[in-house]
DNA sequence: TGAAATGTTGGGGCG
DNA sequence: ACGCCCCAACATTTC
């Protein structure tokens, strides 16, 4: 048995659980070493957005106690991420690097740079799955090319060969001989200081493992059920859904497991079946966008329809702005832009209504709404924001019709119809009765006093009206080249 | 995982 | 009793 240390190299995949890469490690008997590193140069376009730092400095606090206590303590450091876990290797004289593959473009990039440098030195270099439920490439279509549509996907998902089970965490770590110097977590700077914008999100959030189990778990129990009842109902927290989402992507939770457990629920308990298979359907488009943007590596910045590349979109700050802060006068619009500058994530279905508003309405590129996703959202994921913008716009795979325009009054009420949501998140309208609280301009004057709203003061007019931005929009995209 | 416009049908009021 | 109109409810099509 060697005495060199296996270096596990850590990326989105902050588990201990299913985390095969840890598990190889820790199953050869030689001594593992920990190394996550904090690269903030090479994607140069996706750097992490100001959310997702904040979380990452949380969800990096808990692996580290976690290893700790397994026996292996993390290591930290930052830089350009190939170079630095070459160089680590070496210095720690590791036999091998291990990881879990990641198919955003900048990772694969890193990766086969450091195959090289990993190769010149002698050092093992070996990738594991477990960021998705299948490989992306894996599942083909009859004419062997990448599936297009979601359903069908989908199908194959379901029709495959299932993932392999979860990998319980490993029981004890051998730590290195020699322990190395690494940089401290504070000194990273990742949680926002002068302002310290981030109460909301410590006051809705816990990363880590440990919580994302106990969230899964509690969700299983007590919402999955309903799941496929409650989807597009929207609340004040707790929300019907089941806001893994973040967990997800800093893979504090594995998808494999997440596949596995549902299953076996569902077959102990047919009452969960229809809960159970839209929810994994969930677990399923945030598969296919991984899989998607593996084969369109240009996802993120360019329209899967080479078409839409000559779109005229607007680029009005002054409405860009507005959608951003929550003053766009659609109640449903601005409570959940303002929902998610204050806690980092709003449910699926507000994230259709307001990249609606934005690419339809305003007619902004989807890419500055992306932009704006990707800095404050907790969830930020490459593959799922990219596929979620480009979806919505009509512009990616499986998209939506460019004449599917959200009417925002239509939509608040029927998914919000009790208005608890909008009286949570824009205050200023809470006494408007419900039949008005989603059309605040149609309201009479005397109604407008008994709630305390001045329009234009207190709360916006509209933006655009509907109608117009409607007919508007659908001239525009009706313009497009076939 | 739309919305709006347009078409169809059938019940009921009413001359 | 009958035809006519209105319109709500539902279905279809169009954007």
């Amino acid at each position: 048995m060697s005495d060199r240390p296996i270096l596990v190299w850590f990326r989105q995949d902050l588990r201990t659980r299913d985390q095969a890469a840890l598990s190889a490690a820790a199953a050869s008997g030689q001594p593992v070493l920990p190394l996550y590193v904090l690269d903030e140069d090479s994607p140069a376009e996706w750097r992490l957005g100001g959310a997702a730092r904040w979380w990452l400095h949380g969800s990096l606090l808990a692996l580290a106690e976690d290893l700790a206590s397994l026996g292996s303590p993390l290591l930290l450091r930052r830089g350009d991420a190939a170079d630095v876990v070459a160089s680590v290797a070496r210095d720690a004289g590791a036999s091998a690097v291990v990881a879990t593959r990641h198919s955003e473009p900048h990772w694969c990039a890193a990766d086969a740079r450091l195959r090289t440098m990993l190769a010149a030195d002698n050092i093992r270099f070996q990738i594991f799955p477990g960021t998705t439920l299948f490989e992306p490439g894996a599942l083909r279509s009859r004419a062997g090319g990448p599936l297009k549509v979601f359903t069908p996907f989908w199908r194959a998902c379901l029709g495959a060969e299932p993932p392999t089970r979860p990998l319980r965490a490993p029981a004890t770590l051998r730590p290195p001989p020699r322990p190395m110097a690494g940089d401290s977590l504070d000194a990273w700077g990742l949680l926002p200081t002068s302002p310290d914008w981030a109460g909301g999100l410590r006051a809705a959030w816990r990363p880590g493992e440990a919580t994302a189990q106990a969230s899964f778990a509690d969700f299983l129990e007590r919402r999955l059920g309903r799941y496929h009842e409650d989807r597009n109902k929207l609340g004040p927290a707790p929300a019907a859904t089941s806001q893994l989402s973040p967990h997800l992507h800093f893979g504090e939770l594995s998808p494999r497991e997440i596949w596995h457990t549902v299953f076996a629920r569902m077959q102990a308990d047919p009452g969960l079946m229809s809960g159970g298979e839209s929810w994994l359907r969930e677990l399923g488009w945030r598969e296919f966008c991984a899989h998607t943007l593996a084969a369109n590596p240009q996802m993120p910045n360019e329209p899967l329809h080479p078409r839409f590349a000559k779109f005229p979109w607007s680029h009005d700050v002054s409405k860009l702005r507005a959608w951003q802060r929550g003053r766009t006068g659609y109640p449903i619009v601005d409570a959940g832009m303002r929902q998610l500058w204050e806690m980092g994530w709003i449910p699926n279905r507000v994230r259709m209504i307001v990249a609606s508003f934005l690419i339809k309405h305003l007619l902004i590129p989807w890419q500055q709404g992306e932009a704006w996703f990707w800095d404050t959202l907790v969830d930020a994921d490459l593959g799922n924001n990219a596929g979620g913008w480009q979806w919505v716009a009509g512009c990616g795979l499986d998209a939506a019709p460019y004449f599917r325009i959200f009417n925002p009054v239509l939509q608040g009420e029927k998914f919000d119809s009790a208005g608890d949501y909008v009286r949570r998140w824009v205050p200023e309208l809470a006494r408007l009765p419900s039949r008005l609280l989603q059309r605040p301009w149609t309201a009479a004057p005397l109604d407008l006093v008994e709630a305390g709203v001045r329009l234009g003061l207190d709360y916006p007019w509209p933006l655009i009206d509907h109608g117009a931005a409607r007919a508007r929009a659908l001239q525009a995209f009706d313009r497009l080249p076939a």
